[in-house]
RNA sequence: UCCUCGGUAGCUCAGUCGGUAGAGCAGGUGGCUGUUAACCACCCUGUCGGCGGUUCGAAUCCGUCCCGGGGAGCCA
């Protein structure tokens, strides 16, 4: 049975014989013996083997070992007499499971562009960086279920084929079979597509469950190239009944420093490897981000203070009109400095779900944003009432029959409640301090692009 | 999709005025050393993103397409 090279670091046990198995990063040869520096995945560090020329295979395999070579080593755990490590493995035996050749490996034992290394999603994981984000990306994935879960909530799991559009999230990518394509009869009896959000599902269920939750994948058939947009994401969003906008800010902030807190305290060793080569004063900025609420501005006053701020923008500010990236990174990252929690949109520019509020020109929509990021999270209070909600669909143009189960919701046994949508890359972006989010998913699907 | 900057060796890049390309790293060989971005010596490496055009001659100028960075839109 193999150890896992994290326990070894943690537990430290001198004098014991172990078995570790990995990807060889870099050799170098001493006088009579040589040091081999593995990796197995589970842990940045890596584990120095020292393997001399009394194995057998030494002169003919481990001097050939390079970057990228699968071993098992068998050995004894060492206190390390050099700097640098704290422990070392004196290898007994050194088995090649598999080569890599070093004229064709693409992967060398010094730093890559993370543009270079997406043409390799297939390897890349292999990198101390990208290695890292995986490993984060897999314990905020823990803990946001760890959130729900010690909260009550219910975990939903909503459909990934969908019939329903859920207006204003993004184009949808279309599902046919095969057999259809010669315009046969659509497989489901009508249009379907990717969902581009689980919101409308999950309320039918907070409508039974009370708090629920989905986490699951997303997509979005938009033409977007950014740096912050995916054709296919994971997002999470909680829906919950008895519950308005303040209740919804409330989750929505508790959740994001319950991730931070967890993820720096879990994933302290790649967390230092994004503040040291990522972003500098990554940790100390998170640590502020988790200690303190997030600052709160309705959106006409944060129309108020872009227009008095006397900063020129290159797009005006006038109320009425959605926020730009400009005034949304400097309310953030300039005026308050910290995530920024943005409520009561005009309803005009706004989907037909988000309750109205009494003056009737403005929603109970929340935005959050985050220095570096922009939108992390949006929300809203649901409109609830029955009657209003069906005069805002007509308005938008959508068809109340094909939607009468929506609108079924309020008509019976209807109440108050609100959710919101994170965006799961976007927070693993705040997170590591990665500038692009093809960084931070392992198999990024985005226009011209998904090769594996 | 729009604006803008880029694409040259396996990687990161330089390449002047249009005259057919070179530096570090990586890789190979040898040496040295409880090494750790190891070190020293020598050697190898090119569809200059694709296609077309201008020219005696194009990495260099023009057109077009593809891909990437930054910004914008859409949003999470």
């Amino acid at each position: 049975m193999h150890v896992k090279i994290r326990n070894l670091f943690e537990d430290q046990p001198v004098g014991e014989t172990v078995r570790v198995a990995g990807w060889v990063r870099t050799r170098r040869d001493a006088g009579g013996f040589s040091f081999v520096e593995v990796n197995d995945g589970s842990c940045l560090g890596n584990l120095q083997i020292l393997a001399d020329k009394g194995l057998a295979n030494y002169d003919a395999e481990v001097r050939r070992l390079t970057t990228g070579c699968s071993v098992e080593v068998e050995g004894v755990i060492r206190t390390s007499p050099a700097k640098g490590q704290a422990i070392e493995l004196q290898a007994g035996a050194v088995t090649v499971v598999g080569w890599a050749d070093p004229e064709t490996y693409p992967l060398q034992k010094k730093r890559h562009s993370f543009e270079f290394l997406r043409e390799m999603t297939h390897l890349r994981p292999r990198t101390n960086a990208l290695g890292a984000v995986a490993r984060v990306r897999s314990r905020l994935a823990y803990a946001v279920h760890a959130f729900f879960q010690e909260r009550g909530f219910i975990q939903v799991h909503t459909p990934i084929i969908t019939t329903s559009d859920c207006e204003g999230a993004g184009e949808m990518f279309q599902v046919r079979a095969m057999q259809q394509a010669g315009g046969a009869e659509e497989f489901f009896g009508r249009r379907a597509g990717l969902t581009v959000s689980g919101q409308l599902q999950a309320e039918v269920y907070a409508l039974a469950m009370g708090d629920v939750y989905t986490f699951g994948p997303t997509f979005r058939a938009e033409n977007s190239n950014t740096s912050r947009h995916l054709a296919e994401f994971w997002m999470i969003e909680p829906e919950m009944a008895f519950c308005d906008l303040a209740g919804n800010m409330r989750v929505a902030g508790e959740m994001l420093r319950y991730l931070l807190n967890d993820v720096l305290v879990h994933c302290a060793e790649d967390m230092e490897l994004f503040d040291r080569f990522i972003a500098q004063g990554l940790i100390g900025r998170l640590h502020g981000v988790a200690g303190q609420e997030f600052a709160h501005i309705t959106y006409s006053e944060a129309v108020e203070r872009l227009l008095s701020c006397g900063k020129a923008f290159e797009f005006p500010v006038q109320w009425g009109i959605d926020l730009q990236s400009e005034h949304e990174r400097y309310l953030t990252e300039e005026v308050f400095r910290r995530p920024l929690i943005v409520t009561d949109y005009p309803a005009a520019i706004k989907p037909f779900y988000m309750r109205v509020n009494d003056d009737g020109k403005t929603v109970a929509a929340m935005d959050i944003l985050v220095p570096g990021v922009g939108e992390i999270i949006g929300g809203s209070q649901r409109e609830e009432r029955l009657a209003v909600l069906e005069k805002r669909m007509l308005e938008a143009g959508i068809d109340l029959e094909e939607y009468r189960w929506y609108l079924d919701l309020r008509r019976y046994g209807s109440v108050p409640h609100a959710g919101f949508g994170l965006g799961f890359e976007r927070l693993v972006q705040f997170v590591t301090g990665m500038a692009n989010i093809r960084e931070v998913i392992p198999f990024p699907r985005t226009p011209g692009f998904a090769p594996c």
